[in-house]
DNA sequence: GCGACCCATTCCACTAGTGCCATGGTCCTG
DNA sequence: CAGGACCATGGCACTAGTGGAATGGGTCGC
């Protein structure tokens, strides 16, 4: 998931600037993606008007850097929408934040598309769940280094314990998802 | 969460090839980093035998490359155990591997360091619940793009819910480790 | 006896991201 | 009236990671 992508839809919900942008990352859309540098977000904005994928308004401040407000340009708009209808391959962890992203763009989308998003990733998560139940691990030290082999295994299975959970209970929620969008569920709601 | 550290911990455990660690991080130690490169993993292993944190054994093998087998120096075990039981500063999105990383390292650790960790992150999990709370967001289109404003108010309203569920399962769990910890019930377990 | 897959290392070009700093303004607060 | 937070852009050196391929075995099954 790259920022680009992010940039595209964020500005595609809104035009803003760089510094907009960065604060987007630092607040409400941190669990897009976390420690967000200024830097690289300016850079990432300025290769994208190089390509035409975003203009920018300029609004002079006296004295100080002008302030540039930053919108997608359909061709900008063409590149995000091939992201994010574009195939989508379910990463190997299940909490790395591909899917949430594009969820989180589900405006851009028709319920079709979240659907084959949504059964991509129920699909991936299903087959996770029966490979994670066949694999046992062993700890064993052999390295010389003092280990502590008791309290290895003790954490390491409640690490695998969580980490079933997490996958059952991501499939069930995807499973109500699921439901939802087809029943028409999601319209009139608070 | 350097692949260094990564790396170090392994061979901690069980000295190894490049390509078994890379199998490893295809396997059973996808959950603490995926889609990790053979290149990656053999630059780092060539950069850490350089600065002395790993040594290997040459097997050689008639006609194809020789497979080196890498351990840990003492070197090596030192930036490692920095790393580990250094001060942990949890990540902003509780679902990163850091913490995972570190638990399943907790061979290498005293269970004082073990909940030291444990104690850093159920305090941030816990902090975080209450900033998700007094925390709204307004879902508004303002470029023109075709956009399901209703669909991805219903969505997003849905990705908020499972994030909150997911800190609060987070830290229930924690604190039954923590407990468990205290009360010495990691001990002599299946 | 050949294709598929495993074992094992290495190189190369490239892209993305980190961390830190400089600039220069406004607005608020104690 | 100083200090800090906020607004806004940008440069620089660096590190880490991606993606792909070349090399050259070996083993297993059909």
């Amino acid at each position: 998931m790259k920022l680009e992508h992010l940039l595209l839809g964020v500005l595609g919900m809104r035009p803003s600037t760089g510094y907009d942008l960065k604060k987007f990352f630092d607040t409400s859309g941190r669990y897009l993606r976390s420690n967000t540098q200024m830097s690289q977000v300016y850079r990432v904005l300025h290769r994208m008007a190089d390509q035409g994928w975003v203009t920018y308004d300029v609004e002079p401040r006296q004295g100080a850097q002008d302030a540039k407000t930053y919108r997608v340009t359909p061709e900008g708009m063409t590149v995000f929408l091939d992201w994010l209808t574009g195939p989508y391959l379910p990463p190997f962890r299940a909490r790395d934040p591909e899917f949430t992203a594009r969820l989180s763009f589900c405006g851009f989308m028709t319920e079709e598309q979240l659907l084959r998003i949504v059964d991509a990733e129920l699909a991936a998560r299903r087959d996770q769940l029966i490979q994670l139940h066949d694999h046992e691990r062993t700890i064993v030290s052999e390295a010389g280094y003092s280990f502590d082999v008791e309290l290895a295994v003790a954490v390491t299975g409640r690490l695998a314990e969580w980490g079933s959970d997490d996958v059952e209970r991501h499939i069930q929620r995807l499973e109500r998802l699921r439901e939802d969008i087809l029943a028409g569920r999601l319209r009139n709601q608070a």
